[in-house]
DNA sequence: GTTCTAGAAC
DNA sequence: GTTCTAGAAC
């Protein structure tokens, strides 16, 4: 989230030998903008001085425009409270630099050192070492941090500290949970380790580049190497220097990218294809001009990937983004592994493009193995319902399955299959050097992508949405432009391409939408609704639910001042920094003030209008998807401390907060705060909604049917029924004192240590997989 | 969402 | 008389 002040308090959490000096002396003589070290060691004329000084000079360096870097141990929360409420009452970012080293390292650095400002080396330093790092306490984002990177290595600290380096005056940084750590220590603070370690999952350290030297570093030599620096050389030194720079534009700008669908794409045919790079590379910049003259592609956003930062395709677009003065916002430029975007480079994708062979298999080189690897057997087998062959010039959307590594992992939803044309004479279909005919292909392949993409976006996904043609795009357009010249396009998606293309364009839509003909021979197999059924069956759901006010599932229902309350964190997540466990840029977790069980957390999505399920449409699959992901991260964190826990993940049919959330609640439902028949039933009858089953009627239907305020009575009034043995009990106390002694296993759940999720509960109402 | 409380149920 | 529920108020 954007401040409109960027000024930083960086604090530096490690014991002594940890290389907290070094690191200030890297960053302030060369940042790009002004840091001060307040240093504690020397704070009093040289000397050390006191926490009091220290936060005198700090906000006297705040005062004058600077950031700051806290050059102390801060090792536990008493150490930084102070300074953090001094970055709360001047309103600029506090960010914590944990050092994340074994002790063992920390002492033979403290030990083996010559110099230090404090006095602090020889011998009999282990034990200083040793009594401070036993006293730590990992900082949490509750302490009022709004980032915290880890590092467990010298490659992690160099990684932070060029990222700190090249951190402009108006830049800002996302907030959450950097980084990688192990802690050895017990109870919350290992837990909340156990956490930020799968949110490096989640939000992802921010260079691809940087990371891969490191894991190589570390495959070629494990353990860490005292006070030396594990970048391999200068040149790759620069190499990385410049991918950060390179991606500073998507970092630091995270609330302009905030909300946008996401499409990411090789350089199509210009590697074993041969096509011309400087004449690909001005196609690549045109078609996005072009598919951001459309008003409707506002929302959208294009990420050119090539695994290299070196690479000649990135530098040749890059320079074609400035010459054409397209807004860097609109298409981005990254280097890393197209599979691997939110785990290692931190860009959460909505969609990715694979770079496909005309029979659509896996295997060959590149992209296509490597996306048919990242995604598993499940894509072979979902692009197998869509097509099975690709012509030059088009694309097929492949929705993933739930099951796939890549949505699973990465947040895909997605494969756009696109086939450009080849000018390699050792490749079939070989153009021979015909740049005319080469250049049209490959200019229809990215229209047919950006178009494929815009569509799907819209709500085309719940149509068959394959857009392979018969023949090469270049003959349709020459072929049928006249007969559909007419064509209304997709939902006026298309109204801004080249006449031609979007000729051609409505052709592929209208071949995916005829039934019966030859065209739909490579069309999808899988029987999803066409939008005629999409409407009937949601004015059946409007019908069965009873209710006629569209009010209530449509975003303008009346919240009470106390319903706003998750709203209000939401937006504010940093003013409740007692109960904010994480924060993404969609979502925000917290505990539960209320616990209906021993565990009892929310997840509660951020974007405006998103109330309730009911308000969900395909295009909120991707929030949806994050919310579970972070859902199954801290159940599988907390299982960490009780193996014994059972989560469930899911939703209230209808809620009673707004802003939509999903509970991770533990299957005890031992609380005393949970007191009521309602509270009961909202968790162990299908007012309950498991959030697996949410995914699946969205992914199915385009959202979730609404529940009627008939069934919503009949199902919180519901006789009160043990949810292990289903034997019905009077009421409350003695439905309890029944909990206390029952014995019988939960059913229908998976095996531990997997959580959740599927169970059958009371008073069905509702199939889940059907959609009605 | 919780708290409070009148009145039903026991 | 005590326990429990359900609706109003916030």
């Amino acid at each position: 989230m954007a401040t409109t002040d960027t000024r930083i308090m960086l604090m530096l959490v490690g014991p002594p030998g940890s290389g907290k000096s070094t690191i200030c002396n890297k960053i302030i003589p060369n940042a790009a903008r002004p840091w001060t070290r307040i240093c504690q060691d020397v704070i009093s004329k040289g000397h050390r001085g006191t926490r009091v000084q220290c936060l005198k000079q700090a906000a006297s360096a705040v005062s004058k425009g600077s950031s700051i870097l806290i050059d102390r141990c801060n090792i536990d929360v008493d150490q930084r409270r102070d300074f953090l409420e001094l970055a709360k009452e001047r309103g600029i970012q506090a960010h914590a630099l944990v050092l994340n080293f074994p002790s063992s390292v920390c002492i033979q650095r403290a030990t083996q050192r010559t110099e230090h400002e404090g006095g602090l080396l020889g011998p009999d330093v282990g034990r200083v070492v040793n009594h401070v790092y036993r006293s730590r306490q990992l900082p949490i984002l509750g302490e009022g941090f709004s980032r915290i990177t880890y590092c467990r290595t010298d490659a992690e600290v160099e990684k932070a500290v060029t990222l700190y380096l090249q951190l402009h005056t108006e830049d800002h940084l996302p907030f959450g949970i950097f980084g990688s750590t192990v802690y050895e220590g017990k109870g919350t603070l290992q837990f909340l380790a156990t956490a930020a370690r799968d949110d490096e999952r989640e939000v992802g350290v921010r260079t691809q580049q940087v990371q891969r030297t490191s894991a190589q570093e570390s495959q070629a030599s494990p353990g860490i190497k005292p006070g030396g620096s594990s970048i391999a050389n200068k040149s790759q030194d620069l190499a990385v220097e410049k991918e950060e720079k390179s991606t500073l534009g998507i970092l630091f700008d995270s609330d302009s990218c905030e909300g946008k669908t996401t499409l990411a794409f090789p350089s199509i045919s210009t590697s074993d294809f041969q096509f011309d790079h400087e004449k690909a590379a001005d196609i690549i910049v045109k078609a996005a001009i072009q598919f951001f003259q459309d008003k409707d592609h506002a929302g959208l956003r294009l990420i050119f990937v090539d695994l290299s930062p070196n690479s000649d395709m990135l530098a040749r677009v890059r320079r074609n983004l400035v010459k054409e003065g397209l807004n860097p916002q609109q298409l981005l430029t990254h280097a890393g592994d197209i599979t691997k975007l939110r785990s290692s480079g931190g860009l959460a994708c909505n969609m990715i493009t694979n770079a496909a062979n005309w029979r659509l298999k896996p295997g060959g080189g590149g992209v296509n193995a490597a996306i048919y690897k990242a995604a598993g057997h499940d894509l072979e087998q979902a692009t197998k319902q869509y097509a099975s062959t690709l012509n030059p010039g088009s694309a097929v959307v492949v929705p993933l399955p739930l099951s796939s590594p890549l949505r699973k992992v990465e947040g895909v939803t997605h494969v756009i299959h696109v086939l450009g044309p080849n000018m390699n004479p050792q490749r079939p279909n070989c153009l021979a050097g015909d740049y005319v005919q080469g250049c049209q292909i490959l200019r229809a392949t990215y229209a047919s992508l950006f178009n494929a993409f815009s569509a799907t976006v819209k709500g085309q996904a719940s149509l068959p949405l394959g857009f392979a043609s018969q023949e090469r795009a270049g003959d349709i357009v020459a072929q049928e432009s006249n007969k559909f010249k007419n064509g209304g396009g997709v939902r006026g998606g298309a109204s801004s391409i080249r006449p031609r293309l979007a000729n051609a364009f409505t052709i592929l839509m209208n071949a995916a939408k005829q039934k019966g003909t030859g065209e739909l021979d490579t069309m999808p197999k899988r029987k999803r609704p066409d939008e005629k059924e999409l409407n009937e069956i949601h004015s059946e759901i409007t019908r069965t639910a009873g209710t006629s006010d569209a009010s209530n599932t449509h975003g303008t229902r009346k919240w009470d001042a106390w319903a706003q309350a998750l709203r209000a964190i939401v937006l504010h997540p940093e003013q409740h920094a007692s109960i904010v466990l994480q924060v993404t840029d969609e979502a925000v977790v917290i505990s539960d003030q209320y616990p209906k069980a021993q565990k009892h957390l929310l997840v509660i999505a951020r974007r405006d209008g998103l109330d309730s399920i009911e308000d969900v449409c395909i295009e909120h699959l991707p929030v949806l998807q994050h919310l579970h992901s972070l859902g199954e991260t801290w159940a599988t964190s907390l299982l960490k401390e009780d193996p014994s826990l059972v989560f469930r993940l899911g939703y209230h049919w209808v809620p009673s907060m707004q802003q939509l959330h999903m509970h991770v609640i533990s299957q005890d439902l031992d609380s005393p705060v949970l007191k009521n028949k309602k509270h009961w039933n909202s968790f162990t009858t299908d007012f309950f909604r498991d959030s697996q089953d949410i995914l699946a009627e969205v992914e199915n239907c385009g959202r979730v049917k609404p529940c009627s305020p008939e069934v919503e009575d009949r199902l919180l009034k519901m006789e009160l029924r043990c949810h292990r043995c289903h034997t019905a009990q009077p009421n409350m106390p003695r439905l309890k004192s029944h909990l206390r002694s029952c014995k019988t296993p939960l059913k229908d759940l998976p095996q531990q240590p997997h959580l959740i999720n599927k169970r059958k509960s009371l008073g069905a109402a509702t199939s889940s997989s059907g959609c009605r």
